[in-house]
DNA sequence: ATAAAAAACTAATATCCGTTAGTTTTGCGG
DNA sequence: CCGCAAAACTAACGGATATTAGTTTTTTAT
């Protein structure tokens, strides 16, 4: 009857993956049927089947799709001569805009990576054991170099990531922040503290 | 066949709200099945029926449960007289506490709550808004007093919750630091920042 | 020891799931 | 306007799911 349309510049199994991660993303991976994400997208569930070859394969783009984005811009900043701070700056204002950008992507393979399959779990955790590694060498050479306090780099990164993940809250609140007073706060609590 | 062992001072409800967490946590809830579970436990699924009346009230007896342990400390922290600082770093070190002691429990709380069914969701999404309501409170007051920089409170706690949060990947690394190091590198981190 | 209560078991039901097969419709290039 | 490929449809599959009913076993209390 309807068929998918296409958006320029994007195949039929863009629109299915996107559609795939705002669901996923709203009730989750496992709770979510591909006749419900059918449903969505306004055709019937076999027909899915003539573009993507499984379930799970949907899943297995929108978590590599965000891990290889990730690994991207690491590689960029990690090319740049500047200091270690600059460079968690740098970083930190990449994080929240993927958070705000491709919210439903970054929100499933944040919270959905645990429902791949192998091999692909291990891969996905193993590239994410990778950038953290790299995060981890900023943090020290910040040390090294006196910009950074004396703490373990492993503890700074957790928090820092996990700071930035918290924006999946931030969604309620959007309309009373505007996005860079809000990247700068963010910026300056994890950098600078919040005691005066 | 095998009864299930109900720990003194627990119910045999409680033994498989605890085995729940834990499958629930390693699995989602929507991926596991209540067969799954029985197994774990060493009972038929149809057994369980006996204790508790649902899949869906084993979630939420997680979920509730960890609400009321924060709400039931918050409100001891409120009743304290000491300045808006303090108070902060007692409850960072409370919910640092929280999730490394009650690992499986809080993790489903911060991750399944979306798998509740009505009126159970909306009555844990407003307890959620309420407590992260009072925790702005402190934080307005800490600024008042000049002992906090003028920062969006909102932003505030989203960092501060999310950043203890993190503590579900410390798994890993347990072995490396011990828990007063990596508590007191958070409170650091969070309140006075990472840059010298 | 025995009766009552608790909790296990087996078996079954209806529903939903991902996926496949086979068929029909759609839309574009000639 | 015809033919072919892409993509939709209907129907069905085998298997898993939560839960119930009915029965038997185990524990508890007298």
């Amino acid at each position: 009857m309807a068929k998918i349309k296409a958006a320029k510049n994007g195949t039929k199994k863009d629109v299915i993956t996107k559609k795939g991660a705002v669901l996923f993303r709203k009730k989750g991976f496992a709770a979510s049927s591909m006749r419900e994400l059918a449903d969505n997208i306004g055709v019937e569930a076999s027909s899915l089947y003539n573009h993507i070859g499984s379930k799970s394969e949907i899943l297995q783009s929108i978590c590599f799709k965000v891990a290889n984005d990730f690994n991207m811009h690491l590689n960029e900043v990690e090319k740049t001569e500047v200091n270690a701070v600059s460079k968690l700056e740098n970083l930190i204002r990449f994080h929240i805009h993927m958070m705000l950008d491709d919210y439903d992507e970054v929100y499933v393979a944040n919270h959905e990576w645990k429902q791949l399959e192998e091999p692909y779990l291990s891969n996905f955790l193993n590239q994410r054991k990778i950038y953290e590694g790299r995060l981890v060498e900023i943090i020290n050479d910040g040390i090294k170099s006196g910009e950074l306090k004396d703490i373990n780099p492993h503890v700074a990164i957790l928090i820092i990531l996990s700071a930035v993940r918290g924006l999946e809250f931030w969604q309620r609140h959007k309309k009373n922040v505007s996005t860079t007073d809000l990247e700068n706060d963010i910026v300056n609590h994890l950098l600078k503290g919040l005691t005066t």
